[in-house]
DNA sequence: AATGAATGAGCATTCATTCAT
DNA sequence: GATGAATGAATGCTCATTCAT
């Protein structure tokens, strides 16, 4: 009669169960559609846990898009090596984003979809975090497109437009992966590869535009 | 007893007024967090009247979708001319498209954001209406990238991949848009065509991702 | 363009057509399941009619039970010749309100079932509608059971148990009537009949139940 | 900020409070009279309990109309020894549930009246709970209708519409039982009686109807 | 005479949250 | 540490009823 997990779980491993189910609910049913509910029972554990560990419905979810932010970020920096060449660092930084983007789709969701999407503004936490995903990109941009020389041809501003448009591109050709499984997220990646760096190329040589 | 009736007006008006009250909310509060009766209080009206035409919150909502995506296809067709060259009726279309989601940016969040955010599949009929829109955007590329002699240069699939990139990125850039009102749409629509075009290039010469 | 219903008829056929569309949703779906909506829809015409001639939702309700009790006792008044003898009247008299149940059957559920189980307890008409049908059937027994001398052998008060049980019995039978389509009313009546008589000589000789 | 808590009470006694409150609940108002609410008041409890316990109101009328089936079945059983003779069975078992629907009109009034009456079919639950009741006193008098010699005198069918006849009866005279307090259970019991004993009588003897 | 337009009030149901154990 | 028991506060939806036309 003993019900499903009762096991005296350190603190650290109870939260990572009830992130981890937060961020596949969350990801799945929006934040105000998601249940406490839903989120306790996905993660094993009974609903108090959750007050009891993350305080709040929204405690939980900021939980998610700062762990998550944090996994982004980190999958990115563990791929750009000092001593690359500036644009093999771009290259591959937005490469490990996008594979990032492409085999954490919940994760993504979450942080990406659902932060923007609901009408409460959340905590700050939450708009900080997901600042700190487009900063990384921005600083892989800014890095990537100096001269040899260390010359910038694109300023933070233009490049933080740049990164945005990654970004958007990424999210909308998720989609496009779920409906075609010959797609892979590599030869994704060099779709959205190919915009970033002709878009620098165009910023560079100011010919944008002349249909 | 009955409190002050709103001045009787015919079906089509109201239903109108609902839409653009709903369409505001939603926009704002995403598909679960808002609620009828807060739809009802922006269009002026009270609740079962929201019932009474639209028939159940879904059927606000993809009513919603519905009218919004009949506005921006029309108004991506409507700067397309036929005697247009190809490449100019794309670069119209795209920007026609750019400037509506700068300009309407609640009905293009229902359109986008909402309806693909939530955990609720909704109605065939919200799909569909989707589907519209990146059909219509899909067909400007494909046209758009003709060459003069009537030859494709890419094909169906590439065309949509191109097209979920252009909305993507749209996307993410009206934010930009916000924060920076230097920017106008059509600085930003710039900046969109400059992928398109160079992808298409990319894709007809075959370098893609040479860097 | 017309709505269905605009002929001007004479009022009490309008509320005839009201009253019969009720009596079949009333008996259909309870008193409280029952939308005025549904009856208005029912009968042909708009929901405002009904408040203009019966005036309330519990106005139709009492004008069913009330014509539906004239139309039951009348139909047993009419079989009952002054010339026949008691016994023969009771007999006719009973056998008439037997195939008025059974014929009737939405009547008979508004009047008998509804009436007596729905938690508002209605205007006295109600009541009274329904004690003028019990009294009826009391004053069949009360006279079919007159010896030819005109001696009484049972009193008001058993009489009136006998009728309810007959309208008791006859109301669980209008059932077994539905799922058996062998069953004729009159054989029902026949069955009926037979309790009746019985009870009245078992009344009369005294030796009830010496089982 | 929660207001006085209820004192903690394992779960099936607070289901059984519930059932009691809303049988007396549905009993007066009838089903769609009845508002969750009325329950939940009566019970001394809050609204969301009945819906964690019972599910929704259908669930809670179905819970009511099984429990009562139930106790109605086993006060029958109860009283019917094994050694008795068919005819004292017979005599015991009737008497045994006019009682209790004299006992406990709330209960029978949910159990017959309510049941039949409603609009909604309600889940399959209901019908069989309520074919329980019946074909238990079909067996009553299929048993006590049995010859010493163990020949039957009435068939199945028979029975059955004899059950019905008395079911009927005894939910007619309980209105009379309550307009006359003089009235005793066991003297309507007598009553009842009477009639389904002369009913197999004439059954047997085959002169039915021959006033 | 007849109806489309409109609403106040109520109801079933759900959910985030708390406390006693 | 962990949970079953409990609830205040919404929320989607329906309905009886009225009024302007």
């Amino acid at each position: 009669m003993a019900t499903r997990q009762q096991k005296r779980l350190p603190r650290h491993v109870r939260e990572r169960q009830m992130i981890d189910a937060a961020v596949r609910v969350f990801s799945h049913s929006g934040y105000h559609a998601a249940s406490v509910e839903e989120i306790a029972e996905a993660a094993g554990i009974s609903k108090p846990m959750v007050y009891i560990y993350l305080g709040s419905k929204e405690g939980v979810f900021t939980a998610c898009i700062h762990r998550e932010a944090d996994r982004l970020v980190e999958a990115v920096r563990a791929v750009v090596r000092p001593h690359d060449t500036p644009e093999l660092g771009l290259w591959q930084g937005i490469g490990a984003f996008f594979r990032f983007v492409a085999d954490n789709r919940d994760s993504w969701k979450v942080l990406y979809q659902q932060a923007r999407t609901q009408g409460t503004p959340f905590s700050g936490e939450v708009a900080d975090a997901r600042c700190r995903v487009m900063d990384e990109i921005t600083a892989l941009v800014v890095a990537g497109t100096r001269l040899p020389g260390g010359e910038r041809i694109i300023d933070e501003q233009e490049a933080e437009i740049l990164a945005r448009m990654v970004a958007g591109a990424a999210d909308a050709l998720t989609e496009w992966l779920l409906e075609n499984p010959d797609e892979t997220p590599e030869s994704l990646t060099e779709r959205v590869m190919s915009i970033a760096l002709v878009g620098v190329e165009r910023f560079n040589s100011g010919d944008v535009c002349e249909a």
